[in-house]
DNA sequence: CCTCGGCAGAATTTCGACAAAATCTCCGTC
DNA sequence: GACGGAGATTTTGTCGAAATTCTGCCGAGG
């Protein structure tokens, strides 16, 4: 009943809310590649003390979010446009495995979760606002909740918690390159027919179409952040905490 | 110069240290599945402090080999046999993606890492006593390198760092089976099978046999486990620690 | 002018004690 | 005899300080 607020007392101790507040904020950009994280000053800022702020970190560079330097600290995970190229392959490849998988194995209920999530998407505005583009909150779960369906049926949990891992870190880079509405697409078309080609059992079909999906948002939010960057820009450059 | 002991002094930090000999005790199976981590025991145990202890602990559990229960603490992570179903599954899929994908990118220097592989492994024997079987670590290492080698172009690196986590889980499950040699079967020609179909770019028909491989590993695996267990055995039963 | 060695300063890592939560025990009651 | 609850015990989670390690700087030497 007094959990009311919106990250306030849910997290039953100190250390997790420590990591989601640290995760999303490394998520949403706010702590840029590369970033420097004293422990002094994160322990202060998030009002702490050095226990629960290291072991939340431990935990970020477990997940791939930071990275930690033995007896230098953590650092927040580097985002280079390389980096980038691998971690769509990674999840282009895992998704389609997971994606053939599940048609295989899908039964009707599965299908049934297919049809309801795409439906619930297509009741979602994508930006808030008609004019100017603001991401949805409620599109984006929709949207999470679409893709995790078509997979959901492949029978791996570890490979299907990895799927929800590589989409995290993909979210992270479409936060920094902070890329407006896609120009020339469709997306509710493209869900559509990947959608319609799972339910078909068409394995190939559905696979070709998803990492299509990836690979086009990859390219986009690819070139925004090699302009951002430019050439050479690993992304790892020891920049300070600004705030 | 002092760092002469095989695991001794190679750690830069203590937490580092505690979380590999706490991991190297759970994947050979001396920490059972299920069984409860009190932090107090396993500092004394380990002879470092709490807080080293329980980072190793919050990695381990974001490694997916122990669990935490908040305000609980620690378990080792469970092993029933449905689990191992999933973690096979997820193996095949993960491996053979990258399989697939590394055999279309592969270059000359791939083909050659794959032949000298599995050459070195050929050279090496199975067990260390040729009457009564006990694992060789130096095939082991081998034979690591070898399924290693064989994905390695597939320019995926969170894909592959996947891979090696769902390998150790397996290698945990093969210590509880703690099978003996495999009867009527012949592992070098099964490698050199998968070997030459990677070389020959014959994405199938490798897929299919690096499949086939870890399928039969697990089917004996599996059966050994629930031989043991039980058939319903959760895995996950509150067992106290021996020493 | 550049390089090397050592000396402060800062940061990370670890320890021991304290506070909060959960589990267990034991007793009274139905 | 079984159930439920209050208190004691055990265990986890957190804090602040000490020890160890790294970083940057300054001066001596080549």
């Amino acid at each position: 009943m007094s959990q009311a607020t919106q990250n306030g007392a849910r997290d039953p101790t100190l250390a997790t809310a420590v990591h989601r507040r640290l995760r999303e904020d490394i998520l949403s950009g706010r702590l840029p590649p590369g970033l420097k994280l004293k422990l002094r000053d994160l322990a202060e800022s998030y009002g702490a003390g050095a226990s629960p702020m290291r072991e939340a970190l431990s935990k970020l560079a477990a997940e791939g979010l930071a990275e930690r330097l033995e007896h230098r600290g953590f650092r927040v995970a580097g985002a280079a446009p390389a980096q980038l190229d691998g971690l769509i392959r990674s999840r282009v490849l895992a998704e389609c495995a997971a994606l053939r998988e599940s048609i295989r194995r899908g039964d009707a209920a599965w299908e049934d979760a297919v049809v309801v999530a795409e439906h619930r998407l297509n009741r979602l505005a994508r930006s808030v606002d008609p004019q100017r583009f603001a991401t949805n909150p409620e599109w984006e779960a929709g949207h999470l909740r679409f893709h995790q369906a078509l997979l959901e049926a492949c029978g791996a949990p570890q490979l299907l918690a990895f799927c929800d891992r590589l989409r995290e870190e993909a979210r992270r880079y479409r936060a920094l390159a902070n890329t407006a509405a896609y120009p020339d697409r469709d997306v509710a078309a493209e869900h559509a027919a990947i959608a319609r080609a799972a339910l078909d059992r068409d394995a190939e079909a559905a696979a070709a179409l998803l990492a299509q999906h990836y690979e086009r948002t990859g390219a986009f939010v690819g070139a925004d952040l090699g302009r951002r960057a430019g050439p050479g820009e690993t992304g790892v450059a020891g920049r300070r905490l600004g705030g």
